[in-house]
DNA sequence: AAAACGTGGCC
DNA sequence: TGGCCAAGTTT
Protein backbone atom coordinates (compact mmCIF):
# COMPACT_ATOMS: atom_id res chain seq x y z
CA UNK A 1 0.00 0.00 0.00
CA UNK A 2 1.54 3.47 -0.93
CA UNK A 3 0.16 6.23 -0.14
CA UNK A 4 2.38 8.46 0.44
CA UNK A 5 2.37 10.77 -2.96
CA UNK A 6 -1.65 11.33 -2.08
CA UNK A 7 -1.13 12.24 1.80
CA UNK A 8 1.51 14.66 0.46
CA UNK A 9 -0.39 16.04 -2.00
CA UNK A 10 -3.16 16.71 -0.15
CA UNK A 11 -0.75 18.16 2.58
CA UNK A 12 0.30 20.53 0.20
CA UNK A 13 -2.70 22.12 -0.04
CA UNK A 14 -3.78 21.62 3.78
CA UNK A 15 -1.14 21.72 6.14
CA UNK A 16 -1.81 23.93 9.21
CA UNK A 17 -0.06 27.23 9.63
CA UNK A 18 2.28 26.97 12.71
CA UNK A 19 4.26 28.88 14.36
CA UNK A 20 6.64 25.95 14.27
CA UNK A 21 6.58 25.57 11.03
CA UNK A 22 7.54 29.05 10.42
CA UNK A 23 11.86 29.67 10.84
CA UNK A 24 12.20 26.04 11.60
CA UNK A 25 15.07 25.01 13.14
CA UNK A 26 16.22 21.83 15.54
CA UNK A 27 15.65 24.05 18.55
CA UNK A 28 12.13 25.12 17.83
CA UNK A 29 11.15 21.47 16.24
CA UNK A 30 12.25 20.29 19.78
CA UNK A 31 10.39 22.56 22.04
CA UNK A 32 7.59 21.95 19.77
CA UNK A 33 7.68 18.50 19.90
CA UNK A 34 7.83 18.27 24.06
CA UNK A 35 4.98 20.99 23.99
CA UNK A 36 2.83 19.07 21.80
CA UNK A 37 3.28 15.51 23.86
CA UNK A 38 -0.51 14.61 24.67
CA UNK A 39 -1.30 18.23 24.28
CA UNK A 40 -3.42 19.94 21.59
CA UNK A 41 -2.04 22.41 19.20
CA UNK A 42 -4.51 25.15 20.10
CA UNK A 43 -2.88 25.03 23.81
CA UNK A 44 0.73 25.01 22.90
CA UNK A 45 0.51 27.80 20.25
CA UNK A 46 0.82 30.56 23.14
CA UNK A 47 3.32 28.81 25.25
CA UNK A 48 4.86 28.25 22.30
CA UNK A 49 5.49 31.89 21.32
CA UNK A 50 6.47 32.87 24.81
CA UNK A 51 8.68 30.60 25.36
CA UNK A 52 10.49 31.17 21.95
CA UNK A 53 11.09 34.95 23.17
CA UNK A 54 12.42 34.19 26.17
CA UNK A 55 14.74 31.07 25.37
CA UNK A 56 15.27 31.61 21.38
CA UNK A 57 18.13 29.06 21.74
CA UNK A 58 20.08 26.19 23.43
CA UNK A 59 21.94 28.88 25.44
CA UNK A 60 19.16 30.70 27.24
CA UNK A 61 17.49 27.96 27.97
CA UNK A 62 20.92 26.02 29.39
CA UNK A 63 21.62 29.22 31.46
CA UNK A 64 17.71 30.00 32.82
CA UNK A 65 17.16 28.67 36.20
CA UNK A 66 14.85 26.04 36.45
CA UNK A 67 11.74 28.16 38.47
CA UNK A 68 12.02 30.70 35.78
CA UNK A 69 11.51 27.53 33.08
CA UNK A 70 8.47 26.43 35.25
CA UNK A 71 7.07 29.43 35.36
CA UNK A 72 6.57 29.90 31.73
CA UNK A 73 5.45 26.27 31.53
CA UNK A 74 3.18 27.06 34.26
CA UNK A 75 -0.56 25.53 33.09
CA UNK A 76 0.51 23.42 30.51
CA UNK A 77 0.77 20.36 32.35
CA UNK A 78 2.98 17.48 32.58
CA UNK A 79 5.79 19.36 34.13
CA UNK A 80 8.44 16.60 33.98
CA UNK A 81 8.63 17.74 30.48
CA UNK A 82 9.73 21.25 31.03
CA UNK A 83 12.40 19.56 33.81
CA UNK A 84 13.92 17.55 31.23
CA UNK A 85 13.59 20.03 28.74
CA UNK A 86 15.99 22.33 30.12
CA UNK A 87 18.09 19.29 31.53
CA UNK A 88 18.69 18.50 27.50
CA UNK A 89 19.51 21.98 26.37
CA UNK A 90 22.49 21.99 29.37
CA UNK A 91 23.11 18.91 28.02
CA UNK A 92 23.09 19.71 24.20
CA UNK A 93 25.82 22.49 25.80
CA UNK A 94 27.68 20.43 27.24
CA UNK A 95 27.84 17.19 25.14
CA UNK A 96 27.16 18.41 21.97
CA UNK A 97 28.67 21.92 21.56
CA UNK A 98 25.34 23.82 21.39
CA UNK A 99 23.76 21.32 18.95
CA UNK A 100 21.30 18.62 18.62
CA UNK A 101 22.10 15.43 17.36
CA UNK A 102 20.54 14.44 14.56
CA UNK A 103 19.75 10.67 14.79
CA UNK A 104 17.05 9.09 16.49
CA UNK A 105 19.43 7.15 18.88
CA UNK A 106 21.43 10.16 19.96
CA UNK A 107 17.93 12.40 20.67
CA UNK A 108 16.30 8.85 22.29
CA UNK A 109 19.50 9.62 25.16
CA UNK A 110 18.41 13.04 25.89
CA UNK A 111 15.84 12.98 29.21
CA UNK A 112 12.15 13.62 27.45
CA UNK A 113 13.15 12.11 24.27
CA UNK A 114 11.13 9.25 23.18
CA UNK A 115 10.48 6.79 20.14
CA UNK A 116 8.17 9.33 19.34
CA UNK A 117 9.55 12.47 19.37
CA UNK A 118 13.07 10.97 18.38
CA UNK A 119 11.42 10.10 15.23
CA UNK A 120 9.53 13.37 15.00
CA UNK A 121 13.15 15.46 15.17
CA UNK A 122 14.96 13.30 12.86
CA UNK A 123 12.54 13.70 10.26
CA UNK A 124 11.61 17.37 10.57
CA UNK A 125 14.10 18.94 11.56
CA UNK A 126 16.88 16.85 9.88
CA UNK A 127 14.73 15.02 6.90
CA UNK A 128 15.61 11.63 8.05
CA UNK A 129 13.18 8.94 6.82
CA UNK A 130 12.14 8.05 10.24
CA UNK A 131 8.73 6.89 11.44
CA UNK A 132 6.73 8.43 14.00
CA UNK A 133 3.99 7.30 15.63
CA UNK A 134 1.55 9.50 17.71
CA UNK A 135 -2.17 9.35 18.77
CA UNK A 136 -3.38 10.57 15.59
CA UNK A 137 -1.22 8.37 13.72
CA UNK A 138 -2.10 5.20 15.66
CA UNK A 139 -5.78 5.77 14.65
CA UNK A 140 -5.18 6.64 11.39
CA UNK A 141 -2.92 3.55 11.17
CA UNK A 142 -5.59 1.39 12.32
CA UNK A 143 -8.08 2.26 9.86
CA UNK A 144 -5.99 1.81 6.94
CA UNK A 145 -5.86 -1.56 8.34
CA UNK A 146 -8.77 -2.05 10.09
CA UNK A 147 -7.48 -3.17 12.52
CA UNK A 148 -9.83 -5.12 15.16
CA UNK A 149 -6.86 -5.91 18.19
CA UNK A 150 -7.11 -2.81 21.24
CA UNK A 151 -4.98 -0.30 19.96
CA UNK A 152 -2.93 -0.07 22.72
CA UNK A 153 -1.98 -3.61 23.36
CA UNK A 154 1.78 -4.71 22.48
CA UNK A 155 0.63 -6.54 19.70
CA UNK A 156 -0.89 -3.56 18.17
CA UNK A 157 1.98 -1.45 19.02
CA UNK A 158 4.35 -4.32 17.21
CA UNK A 159 2.68 -3.82 14.04
CA UNK A 160 1.65 -0.30 13.69
CA UNK A 161 5.55 0.30 14.33
CA UNK A 162 6.01 -1.73 12.08
CA UNK A 163 3.99 -0.34 9.65
CA UNK A 164 5.14 3.25 9.78
CA UNK A 165 8.95 1.97 9.36
CA UNK A 166 7.51 0.63 6.09
CA UNK A 167 5.13 3.08 5.03
CA UNK A 168 7.89 6.34 5.95
CA UNK A 169 9.10 7.34 2.67
CA UNK A 170 12.73 8.24 1.94
CA UNK A 171 11.95 11.70 0.55
CA UNK A 172 10.11 14.38 2.49
CA UNK A 173 9.75 12.26 5.62
CA UNK A 174 8.91 15.15 7.96
CA UNK A 175 6.18 16.02 5.74
CA UNK A 176 4.90 12.79 5.26
CA UNK A 177 4.93 12.38 9.09
CA UNK A 178 3.44 15.97 9.93
CA UNK A 179 0.77 14.84 7.48
CA UNK A 180 -0.55 12.01 9.26
CA UNK A 181 -0.84 14.19 12.05
CA UNK A 182 -2.96 17.05 10.65
CA UNK A 183 -5.22 14.60 8.99
CA UNK A 184 -5.62 12.80 12.16
CA UNK A 185 -6.47 15.94 13.82
CA UNK A 186 -8.56 17.42 11.31
CA UNK A 187 -10.45 14.35 9.47
CA UNK A 188 -9.51 10.61 10.64
CA UNK A 189 -11.11 12.10 14.10
CA UNK A 190 -11.53 9.91 16.93
CA UNK A 191 -15.69 10.34 16.10
CA UNK A 192 -17.52 11.25 13.24
CA UNK A 193 -14.62 10.92 11.18
CA UNK A 194 -15.16 12.91 7.94
CA UNK A 195 -14.21 10.15 5.25
CA UNK A 196 -15.48 11.83 1.90
CA UNK A 197 -12.74 14.56 2.58
CA UNK A 198 -9.84 12.00 2.95
CA UNK A 199 -6.74 11.86 0.81
CA UNK A 200 -6.45 7.88 2.02
CA UNK A 201 -10.31 6.70 1.37
CA UNK A 202 -9.44 4.18 -1.31
CA UNK A 203 -6.26 2.93 0.76
CA UNK A 204 -8.73 2.70 4.22
CA UNK A 205 -9.85 -0.73 4.91
CA UNK A 206 -12.47 0.48 7.92
CA UNK A 207 -14.16 2.95 4.99
CA UNK A 208 -14.17 -0.18 2.49
CA UNK A 209 -15.75 -2.28 5.14
CA UNK A 210 -17.92 0.59 6.98
CA UNK A 211 -16.55 0.45 10.23
CA UNK A 212 -14.36 3.34 10.62
CA UNK A 213 -16.16 4.40 13.48
CA UNK A 214 -15.73 0.93 15.49
CA UNK A 215 -11.90 1.00 15.18
CA UNK A 216 -9.76 1.58 16.86
CA UNK A 217 -10.88 -0.47 19.50
CA UNK A 218 -10.14 1.49 22.21
CA UNK A 219 -10.13 -0.15 25.64
CA UNK A 220 -12.07 1.18 28.75
CA UNK A 221 -10.24 2.84 31.50
CA UNK A 222 -10.91 2.50 35.25
CA UNK A 223 -12.53 5.21 36.92
CA UNK A 224 -10.68 7.28 38.78
CA UNK A 225 -10.38 7.86 42.62
CA UNK A 226 -12.04 10.68 44.10
CA UNK A 227 -10.17 12.01 47.40
CA UNK A 228 -10.60 15.05 49.94
CA UNK A 229 -7.75 17.55 50.19
CA UNK A 230 -6.93 20.11 52.51
CA UNK A 231 -4.23 23.05 52.23
CA UNK A 232 -3.72 26.06 54.78
CA UNK A 233 -2.68 29.68 53.69
CA UNK A 234 -0.74 30.30 56.78
CA UNK A 235 -0.48 34.02 57.24
CA UNK A 236 1.98 36.18 59.56
CA UNK A 237 3.01 39.29 59.75
CA UNK A 238 1.61 40.59 55.62
CA UNK A 239 3.72 37.07 54.65
CA UNK A 240 2.44 33.65 53.26
CA UNK A 241 3.81 30.36 53.68
CA UNK A 242 4.61 28.22 50.69
CA UNK A 243 6.01 25.03 50.05
CA UNK A 244 8.19 23.59 46.85
CA UNK A 245 6.87 20.14 45.74
CA UNK A 246 9.21 17.34 45.57
CA UNK A 247 10.98 16.93 41.72
CA UNK A 248 9.58 14.01 41.32
CA UNK A 249 6.21 13.14 41.09
CA UNK A 250 2.89 15.36 40.79
CA UNK A 251 3.32 18.88 39.73
CA UNK A 252 7.12 17.92 40.79
CA UNK A 253 9.14 21.32 41.63
CA UNK A 254 6.19 23.05 42.05
CA UNK A 255 4.92 25.35 44.64
CA UNK A 256 1.74 25.40 47.20
CA UNK A 257 -0.23 25.68 50.23
CA UNK A 258 0.77 22.69 52.55
CA UNK A 259 -1.51 20.03 53.25
CA UNK A 260 -3.15 16.60 52.18
CA UNK A 261 -5.00 14.02 51.41
CA UNK A 262 -8.11 13.40 54.24
CA UNK A 263 -6.96 9.97 55.92
CA UNK A 264 -9.64 7.52 57.81
CA UNK A 265 -8.18 8.56 61.14
CA UNK A 266 -8.47 12.11 60.57
CA UNK A 267 -11.93 13.32 62.86
CA UNK A 268 -12.34 16.08 60.34
CA UNK A 269 -10.68 18.43 57.66
CA UNK A 270 -9.16 20.53 60.85
CA UNK A 271 -7.53 17.60 62.02
CA UNK A 272 -6.82 16.50 58.46
CA UNK A 273 -4.79 19.79 58.45
CA UNK A 274 -3.41 19.85 61.83
CA UNK A 275 -2.15 16.05 61.26
CA UNK A 276 -0.61 17.09 57.63
CA UNK A 277 1.35 20.64 58.69
CA UNK A 278 2.78 18.70 61.96
CA UNK A 279 3.98 16.32 59.57
CA UNK A 280 5.47 17.82 57.10
CA UNK A 281 6.41 21.31 58.32
CA UNK A 282 7.03 20.37 62.12
CA UNK A 283 4.55 23.23 63.05
CA UNK A 284 1.05 23.57 65.04
CA UNK A 285 -1.52 25.74 62.86
CA UNK A 286 -4.91 27.21 64.26
CA UNK A 287 -7.05 26.87 61.63
CA UNK A 288 -9.14 30.14 60.83
CA UNK A 289 -12.15 30.43 58.24
CA UNK A 290 -12.60 28.21 54.85
CA UNK A 291 -10.98 29.63 52.15
CA UNK A 292 -12.95 28.23 49.24
CA UNK A 293 -13.91 24.24 48.27
CA UNK A 294 -11.57 23.68 44.77
CA UNK A 295 -12.54 21.00 42.55
CA UNK A 296 -10.04 19.41 40.32
CA UNK A 297 -9.62 16.16 38.01
CA UNK A 298 -5.89 14.92 36.92
CA UNK A 299 -5.20 12.36 35.06
CA UNK A 300 -5.76 9.50 37.55
CA UNK A 301 -8.06 10.72 40.31
CA UNK A 302 -10.19 13.57 41.89
CA UNK A 303 -10.01 15.89 44.27
CA UNK A 304 -12.00 18.26 46.38
CA UNK A 305 -9.84 20.29 48.39
CA UNK A 306 -10.53 22.54 51.00
CA UNK A 307 -8.94 25.46 51.65
CA UNK A 308 -8.55 27.49 55.24
CA UNK A 309 -7.01 30.42 56.39
CA UNK A 310 -4.43 30.17 59.22
CA UNK A 311 -1.76 30.86 61.82
CA UNK A 312 0.74 29.37 63.64
CA UNK A 313 0.22 28.37 67.16
CA UNK A 314 1.57 30.90 69.60
CA UNK A 315 5.18 30.06 70.00
CA UNK A 316 5.56 28.23 67.04
CA UNK A 317 7.64 28.95 64.43
CA UNK A 318 8.58 28.16 60.76
CA UNK A 319 12.15 28.91 59.66
CA UNK A 320 12.77 29.38 55.56
CA UNK A 321 14.34 26.66 53.68
CA UNK A 322 14.94 26.05 50.12
CA UNK A 323 11.63 24.26 49.84
CA UNK A 324 9.72 26.71 52.51
CA UNK A 325 9.48 29.89 52.06
CA UNK A 326 7.40 33.27 53.57
CA UNK A 327 6.01 35.51 50.44
CA UNK A 328 4.05 38.71 50.18
CA UNK A 329 1.03 37.58 48.63
CA UNK A 330 1.84 40.00 45.67
CA UNK A 331 4.86 37.78 45.14
CA UNK A 332 3.20 34.32 44.45
CA UNK A 333 2.59 34.82 40.64
CA UNK A 334 6.38 34.91 40.67
CA UNK A 335 6.72 31.05 41.80
CA UNK A 336 5.18 28.67 39.38
CA UNK A 337 1.74 26.31 40.97
CA UNK A 338 -0.49 23.76 39.90
CA UNK A 339 -3.74 25.25 38.61
CA UNK A 340 -5.47 24.56 42.06
CA UNK A 341 -2.92 26.44 44.04
CA UNK A 342 -2.82 29.56 41.56
CA UNK A 343 -6.37 29.80 41.96
CA UNK A 344 -6.05 30.01 45.81
CA UNK A 345 -3.17 32.47 45.30
CA UNK A 346 -5.51 34.64 42.91
CA UNK A 347 -7.77 34.84 45.79
CA UNK A 348 -5.94 35.47 48.29
CA UNK A 349 -4.73 38.69 46.42
CA UNK A 350 -8.27 39.44 45.52
CA UNK A 351 -9.42 39.24 48.95
CA UNK A 352 -6.10 41.80 50.29
CA UNK A 353 -7.30 44.14 47.69
CA UNK A 354 -10.52 44.92 49.41
C1' DA B 1 4.88 -3.55 31.84
C1' DA B 2 1.33 -1.22 34.12
C1' DA B 3 0.84 3.04 36.35
C1' DA B 4 1.90 7.75 36.95
C1' DC B 5 1.87 12.10 35.05
C1' DG B 6 -1.91 18.12 33.94
C1' DT B 7 -4.94 20.60 31.80
C1' DG B 8 -8.60 22.27 28.67
C1' DG B 9 -12.29 21.34 25.49
C1' DC B 10 -16.08 18.68 23.95
C1' DC B 11 -20.47 16.15 24.39
C1' DT C 1 -21.60 16.33 35.58
C1' DG C 2 -18.19 13.04 34.20
C1' DG C 3 -15.77 10.49 30.69
C1' DC C 4 -12.97 10.91 26.75
C1' DC C 5 -9.21 12.67 24.29
C1' DA C 6 -4.94 15.29 23.02
C1' DA C 7 2.07 15.63 18.37
C1' DG C 8 4.15 10.35 24.99
C1' DT C 9 7.84 9.49 28.45
C1' DT C 10 9.43 7.52 32.52
C1' DT C 11 9.95 4.08 35.97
Amino acid sequence: MNFSGALLKWYDQNARVLPWRSHPSPYRTWVSEIMLQQTQVESVIPYFERFMQRFPNFESLAMATQSEVLSLWEGLGYYSRARNLHKAAQLVMAEYGGKLPSTSKQLMQLPGIGRYTAGAIASIAYGQSEPALDGNIRRVYSRLLALEEPLRSPASEKLLWSFAREACPNERAGDFNQALMDLGASICLPNQPLCPQCPLQANCQAFQQGSQNQIPVVEKKAPVPHYIVTAAVIQQEGLVLIQQRPQKGLLGGLWEFPGGKLESSDANLAACLQREIWEEIGARILIGPAFGVYKHAYTHFRIRLHAFLCQLEPGQQVTETDSLRWVQPSQLAGFAMGKVDRQIAENLNKDLLQ
